[in-house]
DNA sequence: AAACACCTTCCAGTACAGTGGAAGGTCAAG
DNA sequence: CTTGACCTTCCACTGTACTGGAAGGTGTTT
């Protein structure tokens, strides 16, 4: 099939398909006469495998890791097993953080009804957003 | 005070004042004769606003864009607000997702200790993430 | 006078995962 | 024989928030 079809199935696009090929994701597939390339099957295999490890957090450079390991004729699953704990311990932590930025953000908003446009001073910028009432740095990393 | 001096205070980098200055999130401060930059009392409250507003999950442009009302003379506070309750529902939203990563995670991890690295299939890579059994789409976004 | 910490500007690079667009080739239908 | 959908390569760019480093000036201390 050619690399419009396989984008469709995927549910990829053609660009996407030749920077994974491009960055050593999938193999490079046949060639029709014409220069056009020529996917078969596993190739259907190997996108879903990276579309697999996006949707439980995988960086690319966590998924070719693990292609790396089946290039090599050796199964992945004992590493996949590690990042997927990793994945676990990040994704726990990033829920705590989140949580409490959430109570941050009710109690800022509530704040916010209480207060007065009007006393607003220019210096400080801002009542609401404020060092003084924000958690600055409580919530730790990109928090998202 | 000098850049080196309100970077410590601050708690940022000389180089992300110059950043800021540059990017119009600070008024380039008065100069002293040999050309150091010598900041007020101000300075500090206009980096503890970004830093505030970071701290509650704000991009910088959307910093620049309350830093703009400001500038104009009118509070920033309704507009704060109204960036505060998106934030607001962009964190109920990530935790949510994040949870339903996290129970998929919880399922692979225990699929992990009951499947056999020999068992696994190189045409799919690896049995454990995999488009069949992953939630593969379900976490919409980088849920990171 | 030399060492050292600090300051200046300017340009380029980081990570991440693609995306945009130009310039041109291929193939089937009308 | 031309239209239109699809394909090719290649290079550059997106957004986010900085960060690194070169080349050189300043200011205080020893």
């Amino acid at each position: 099939m050619r690399i419009g079809e396989l984008a469709t199935i995927t549910g990829t696009t053609t660009k996407t398909l030749r920077f994974y090929e491009d960055a050593g994701f999938i193999a490079p597939p046949q060639r029709t006469d014409s220069g056009y390339r020529d996917y078969d099957e596993n190739a259907v295999h190997g996108i879903g495998f990276i579309k697999a490890g996006q949707a439980v957090g995988l960086t690319l450079a966590q998924i070719r890791q693990l292609l790396a390991l089946r290039h090599d004729g050796r199964p992945p699953c004992a590493a996949a097993t590690q990042l997927l704990d990793a994945r676990l311990a990040d994704a726990t932590e990033k829920i705590e953080e989140l949580q409490s930025l959430r109570h941050d953000l009710l109690r800022l908003r509530s704040l916010a009804d209480d207060l007065d446009p009007a006393t607003c001073d220019p210096d400080s910028i801002c009542h609401i957003i404020n060092p003084e009432i924000c958690g600055c740095g409580r919530h730790r990393g990109s928090v998202g």
